[in-house]
DNA sequence: CTGAAAGCGCTTACAG
DNA sequence: CTGAAAGCGCTTACAG
């Protein structure tokens, strides 16, 4: 392994001189800069980041929080997968790595924000956290900045789905297609991430503008985002309700399990029942009937993300939370009444 | 920050005897290391991962490397989003972080084994990686313990799906129900991941055994493991031969675009063409007809992988390739000739 | 069983 | 513009 140790021997400079040519810090002249940096290339010189970050306190080092405990579909969760994948891309070119910090290894460092203490991480990405409400808000809170996607945590920038406004186009979709009666299958929420509540409102303010009466009956709470939850819970809104026509789901998953219920109750989508889901998954499509859906736009959440992180890094102000909308996607789960 | 010296002030020690009862080493008294143990949590002692790194050259760090060019799915990938599941849960018990080594920041540090280096990384995975040939080889070169999945590269242990047997598997499935033109689509392969002519060679060893004859002009290969390419597979096959009455396709996405070439020439699958793929892929179970198709078993791969690479760290021997079976799954792709 | 000394590879004031 | 000194927080021989 080469240090500056070897360069400085080699050019005949001292130890400082050499840092400060690789950094770029400190005034030196332009051709003691550029012999050290020809010595260093030639020995196939690396900064060692241990020693590096032992005397800087960083690390280059950006901490994932993403963890999916709920769905048990880690990376392969339709939005969080998604989201990461794009984050990665933008941020690996930037000469920082990525590293996951995990609840599993908590018990040997108690928070996130140990975690990141122990490897000097310079900044956070929260995808998708576990156990939020703790070690959450202590990390929000230890000055190391962070960005979120999808969960809104005070302090915190966040970037996120336009869920209101999907749940509005949703319910007016039913609405102009003739549907009087839309019941509502919600997924789980918790304090930080409220985004089946945010859709449902957006269905409520698109009933009232339309002037339908909104009735809390027809909606669903789930405890998880799982097919069998929506299964669950289409068969409880039927036993209430006989005049539902139109169902908004919060996930294509929970829409499945829902659909499920429904054919097996005898039902004909979207002839006697109609659906819209959410997350276009790689199913979607090739349901029976193809489902109607809201496709979250992962790229530009995590390019967005990744740009809020480096100006973050950079000192630069950032914005408080950014909406970004989702692609309605029309199938065929959606019968038109009028026709 | 709370240091040893913290400690070792408090308790009246000295900092190498505060490392020692930290680390478990050297033969200190049970009553001073209880006693210094005491303290550091007391005062929250984390240890500084840098000054540690440093002088040890450990990390407790595991390099993943994980990119996806081809197939432009990242973490969405249906086998190495999985098994990448399976293999966190696995190894972030042991108190080992995970952090991704990657192509994009090649340029900053030319190579897979230079990106150790710089962050003293003690070992790695091979899931998917990029350029394999260059770097890869001096990986494998260069006495940093690593574990693969589904590469076959030569000084590395590989975990990885018994592509040979799946493909006599799904062979012999057609055989038995009366098929004998058998097509076979071949996903993209490289010198160290040849999955997809593995599954050939079992097809063909199939076909020997059942006395049909083997002709390699009823074999496609494509370029990339997308629909496109399934669906152009699927023409020139056709194209070639009429008498084709069943596919072997190398992952489900590719014979979902065969399948749409076929349906678009006026084909019904089954009851006019068969078809069998590989990666039970979420829309599978969805399709027209549900897919007959192959699961990789993600989770024993990952957690194999997880147990060689703990064994490495350890020192323990590992067995050079472990070849794990991957489930058949019947669906309804595929017509019964003799009914 | 415990500690004094030295070092890991780098950077940060501070002098000159 | 360049360098001597000190330090980041830890561990490793080596003494005793």
């Amino acid at each position: 392994m080469v240090t500056i140790y070897d360069i400085a021997l080699k050019t005949g400079f001292s130890a400082p001189t050499i840092s400060k040519a690789l950094n770029g810090t400190g005034g030196l002249s332009k051709s003691t800069r550029k012999k050290i940096l020809t010595v260093a290339e030639e020995l196939g010189y690396r900064p060692n980041m241990a020693a590096r970050s032992l005397t800087t306190k960083k690390s280059f080092l950006i901490g994932i929080i993403f963890e999916d405990i709920d769905m048990q579909r880690g990376f392969e969760h339709p939005l969080f997968g998604g989201i990461l994948n794009r984050l990665r891309m933008e941020i690996e070119v930037s000469g920082y790595d990525l590293i996951f910090l995990s609840h599993l290894s908590m018990e040997k460092r108690n928070s996130y924000v140990e975690h990141c203490r122990y490897r000097n991480i310079d900044v956070c990405v929260v995808i998708n956290p576990v156990n939020a409400d703790k070690s959450i808000m202590e990390l929000a809170s230890s000055g190391i900045p962070c960005v979120s996607t999808n969960f809104v945590i005070p302090g915190i920038p966040t970037v996120i789905t336009a869920n209101k406004e999907a749940g509005y186009n949703a319910a007016s979709y039913f609405i102009r297609n003739g549907h009087k009666k839309i019941a509502y299958i919600s997924g789980s929420y918790t304090r930080y991430n409220v985004a089946a509540l945010d859709r449902l409102e957006g269905l409520r303010q698109a009933e009232k503008e339309f002037g339908l009466q909104y009735d809390e009956s027809y909606v669903e709470y789930c405890p998880q985002w799982t097919r069998e939850c929506g299964y669950k819970a289409m068969k409880s809104l039927l036993g209430r309700h006989k005049d539902i026509t139109a169902v908004f789901v919060s996930s294509d998953n929970m829409a499945v399990g829902a659909m499920e219920y429904a054919k097996s109750a005898g039902m004909k989508i979207p002839e006697d029942i109609s659906f819209i889901g959410f997350d276009d998954e790689m199913f979607s499509e090739f349901y029976s009937p193809p489902i109607t859906t809201f496709r979250q736009n992962r790229t530009v959440i995590g390019e967005l993300a990744a740009e809020i992180l480096m100006n973050r890094i950079a000192g630069i102000p950032v914005s408080e939370c950014v909406l970004i909308p989702a692609d309605f996607i029309i199938r065929s789960s959606v019968k038109n009444m009028h026709s």
